[in-house]
DNA sequence: ACGGTATACGAAAACGATTTCGTAATGGCT
DNA sequence: AGCCATTACGAAATCGTTTTCGTATACCGT
């Protein structure tokens, strides 16, 4: 590693020279900005990120936490097509990007505690527990922050329109003449909240009921409980027309269910999901589902995440939703052809 | 962010003292020790690793490197598996995980340059094209490293037993009574030329042809492109009676492909699939494919690079062959019934 | 009582940068 | 000529640690 001091040495000027001239400090004359540039560069100087970092406070790092429970996270199709666009996002700006955890080798620690430890710059909450004490504490700390799919006080915000993506839903299974919709919704999260008051709301408006049993709850990414669930609506004395899984990846074991009662998709019974899964995009018969604009998503929380670091004064906190798109697919029977 | 310099003031010892207090030095007294440990607790003191890390060139840091086209490696089903199991293990040892890259934000720089600017303890090198100079740059470097799913001179490295893989799932195809089996294998890497080798011996063994127009490539994970080229193979004057897909995912462009040519899986033609990606084995009919180990492959990755990290007198580059696993599924037909 | 060891601690120099402040040289102005 | 700005650079402190080396104290044996 060349460090800065041997290229000061070899430019025959002093380090605080040298340092000036490459953070553009303008009591440098442009001769000698150029000549330490040239040599800089020819000598494949980069500062060294931990020394910069020490002095200025500035790592370049942000940290990045999601799923409370360690059931792989990254293996999370919406979390890892949410991280990915931020990581995108995050590199254009020049950032590096850390997950936090409890580290479980050295000494255990919160997460908060862990971002003070390695300095990160800012910090990503994605699609976490906020009902762990240690989110919260970190959500309330003095670290630029922002939040995915869930409001927070004085926090950035990016929201997927939940409440509006199953507006939509519905009132396309509605248009297509259905009238007993089953909902499974996922564990209670922000999310599942804004989803459910979506379904309830819209049934409402078109004066649908909601009978005993059609709304019941079932884990997000759980084909094996999504099975059951559905197993259980289908005992009930009257079957709805069509059933919303609680998300894509969870829809392929209510599908493994209604296939096992023999019954056929959508000519018996019709079928939605939530997300948008690319691969689940490919199967058939397509399934019916509102897609998140994972792109979107991540970008934005990258965006306002920087904002937030590097115009510390004037930017401020800022909630922005996303707008889901509905995917009609073809599990979702046309009952008035 | 309370320092070692406070906990000391309050202690009324040096900061020397703290400090080897906390590092296990012996030639503190226990009284001290335990004083020093207590107080440190009480007041949430952590080390600051920026610090830590300029002075003892240890950040705890392990790099990650993947897919050199921005081609979303996290979204990449085998990757995401491979890094989440890697993940889980660096941090057991107390590492965290950077992504390393080329940033375009600040100057670029190479994917070596990127290493030693944030001074990475060790580098993990997954999935990448080994034709691109830079990531041969970096092979080559005097960092600890271990790559995944390729072979480098010296270097540790973890290899899906592809070339078994492939061998295993022909054989398990000719034992079903298929004799012209095609294979769309994944564009050139050495994964690909292992799984071509071990299909075209087997083959030989079998004393099975491979006609022309059998084996041709089609790009890993994109199932247009497999779409394509089921296209193709079709057309050839003899129809194979089984068609291995690059990998599980691209698998889904070519069933759409052999949908609509309105042939029957596997009644009228069978297919296979590589990697044993989740959700599509939850598909009906459910894919025969071969399953990775990708647990034990990012288990097996952290492990030996922690090695080299550790003990960097004693501990020498390793090979390791992770074996994969057979799952017969559906979509290879019986013909001997 | 005296030299020699342990024992337990502290002073100070690093690590590699940034940044404040001081200062020599230059030039312009009266 | 004398004064004042301005320009271009350097010395040194600093960020928060670790680690080497020194040293005061106590203890021990003779």
């Amino acid at each position: 590693m060349t460090t800065i001091r041997e290229l000061s040495r070899r430019l025959g000027l002093s380090v605080s020279t040298v340092s000036k001239a490459l953070n553009g400090y303008k009591d440098i004359s442009p001769e000698t900005r150029d000549r330490v540039a040239a040599v800089a560069g020819e000598m494949g100087y980069h500062p060294n990120a931990l020394a910069r970092a020490l002095k200025t406070n500035r790592t370049y790092n942000l940290g990045v936490l999601f799923v409370d429970d360690d059931l792989s996270g990254l293996t999370h199709n919406y979390f890892a097509a949410v991280l990915d666009s931020f990581k995108v996002e995050a590199e254009r700006g020049g950032y590096d990007i850390t997950f936090i955890n409890h580290n479980i080798g050295k000494s255990r620690m919160t997460y908060l505690e862990h971002c003070r430890y390695r300095n990160v710059d800012g910090v990503c909450l994605a699609c976490v527990d906020f009902g762990a004490e240690e989110v919260v504490q970190l959500a309330m700390s003095d670290i630029p922050l922002v939040i995915i799919d869930h409001l927070f006080d004085d926090r950035s915000c990016i929201l997927s329109e939940n409440r509006q993506g199953m507006e939509m839903l519905v009132r396309y299974i509605h248009g297509r003449g259905h009238r007993r919709i089953a909902y499974l919704h996922g564990h209670r999260s922000t999310v599942s909240d804004q989803r459910v008051k979506g379904f309830l709301e819209t049934m409402a408006e078109l004066g649908l009921e909601v009978p005993e049993g059609y709304l019941r709850p079932s884990p997000y990414h759980e084909p094996a409980a999504a099975y059951q669930a559905v197993k259980r609506v289908l005992e009930l004395p009257e079957r709805p027309d069509c059933i919303i899984m609680p998300d894509d990846y969870a829809a392929l074991g209510g599908i493994e269910a209604l296939a096992e009662a023999a019954l056929r998709i959508p000519e018996d019974i019709s079928v939605a999901g939530y997300d948008g899964v690319k691969l689940i995009g490919r199967l058939k018969p397509q399934l019916t589902t509102v897609e998140q604009d994972t792109l979107r998503i991540g970008q934005e929380a990258a965006r306002q995440l920087l904002k937030l670091i590097e115009h510390p004064r004037t930017a401020r906190a800022e909630i922005v939703n996303i707008a889901c798109r509905l995917i009609p697919g073809e599990t979702v029977r046309d009952l008035k052809e």
